[in-house]
DNA sequence: TCAAGAAATGAACCATGGTTCACGCCCCCC
DNA sequence: GGGGGGCGTGAACCATGGTTCATTTCTTGA
């Protein structure tokens, strides 16, 4: 025996595995997931094709890495909010205009993340990632209706059509102009969020009051 | 010169072309874009692989014409409701149960033209299809708007998001269990037709009376 | 310093699936 | 019926991009 591996080298290890994510993270903001070719992540991440294949047993598992690092952020975010002791309406206003704000800021990201076209296997982390979506939506939607703050109905269904229109009216061909979504996302985002909360039945706040919960999202 | 297409040949010239086309559009309702194969739509056609290029271009001209098919075909059902003479909020019920029910009807098919992953020329023909139907909701909601008998709202985005939540609580990761839709396709559909028609303001009417206006839909 | 083994390398390899093309056949007109 | 095409054929070709592997370059303990 003469070689084990030190502590030191284990770092540097450490540190590579993290810079292939971080340029392949990079790439996939920039790009989505089709930017992210293995030569051109290894190229950014500054080591060999080959090398990628030392740390990630092949793009798709690499491309998956990705793909809950960035996910399991924002769920995060989404479910801190939900699961806070406020009123059911009070956190589905939050988590909806949380939601929607960050597709809008990180809109080639959310567009990977949500709708760009991706193989099979990537495609069930992505229904994974939006399934989690609807269960935070529905299980609010729940208690709003256990609490008679909202109307009975299909929360699930409910869920499912918040899920859909949000993404829909901010990424891809029905979404606004980029520059206009740049220019005034706030009332964008505001239109968006009535919508949803029209759709399950909660009576629209005027103006004022919608200022006033805006400044409590992210 | 000794040669000049003459009648016969060139119906049987259309009759290979429509069987071609035939052929790519069951496989592409079967098994979505990707199992349209070049190789595969010949087998199905009767023909050789490279006949199909005596025919089209590309696989690309192939499956655009395909997507404009249907999508035409959907487009103009749509269409035909939207430029009746009834209230708007009554043309919009129509619209919107005929959108949905259709869609659970060709789940399958419905999946191809608004979710599959598609290469760039596709999505450009999708995003005309989608546009599309976004324009033929927010021509109806600002009907509706300016005869008063829907709330003031920005019409494009409730479009938007319409054409995003009815797809997405109906096909894919978020939408029922297949056999769900299949055993009571109704009842999911009124759900989500309810959750649109309540996001752009339009009082529920209650079960008996959607019983009635659902018989006016395909 | 040296041998043993890990890590890195990147050019070659391979799989997939669209596209081409040299050839044979059929159709038209003289 | 013969010649000048267009039409049909399908095996070979090619482009893309992920994956491998023989080789080289460290690292380590003796």
């Amino acid at each position: 025996m003469a070689y084990r591996q030190t502590d030191k080298v284990s770092a540097r290890l450490a540190d590579t595995r993290r810079s292939i994510l971080d340029a392949a993270r990079d790439l996939v903001s920039e790009g989505g997931f089709a930017a992210a070719q293995v030569s051109e992540v290894a190229r950014r991440a500054g080591v060999a094709t080959g090398t990628i294949y030392r740390y990630f047993s092949s793009k798709e598992e690499l491309c998956r890495q990705i793909f809950r690092e960035v996910s399991s952020q924002e769920m995060g975010l989404l479910a801190t909010i939900a699961s806070g002791d406020e009123p059911a309406r009070t956190r589905l206003v939050k988590v909806l205009r949380t939601f929607a704000g960050r597709a809008v800021k990180g809109r080639r990201l959310a567009y990977a993340l949500l709708a760009e076209p991706v193989d099979a296997n990537l495609a069930e982390e992505r229904a994974f990632f939006r399934r989690t979506h609807a269960e935070i939506f529905s299980r609010i939607l729940e208690d709003g209706i256990e609490a008679g703050e909202l109307p009975p109905m299909n929360a699930k269904i409910a869920a499912a059509c918040i899920a859909g229109a949000i993404p829909t009216a901010l990424i891809g061909p029905l979404a606004p102009q980029s520059q206009d979504l740049d220019k005034d996302p706030e009332r964008i985002v505001d239109e968006i969020v009535a919508f949803c909360l029209a759709g399950v039945g909660v009576a629209q706040p005027d103006r004022k009051a919608r200022k006033i919960e805006r400044r409590a999202t992210v």
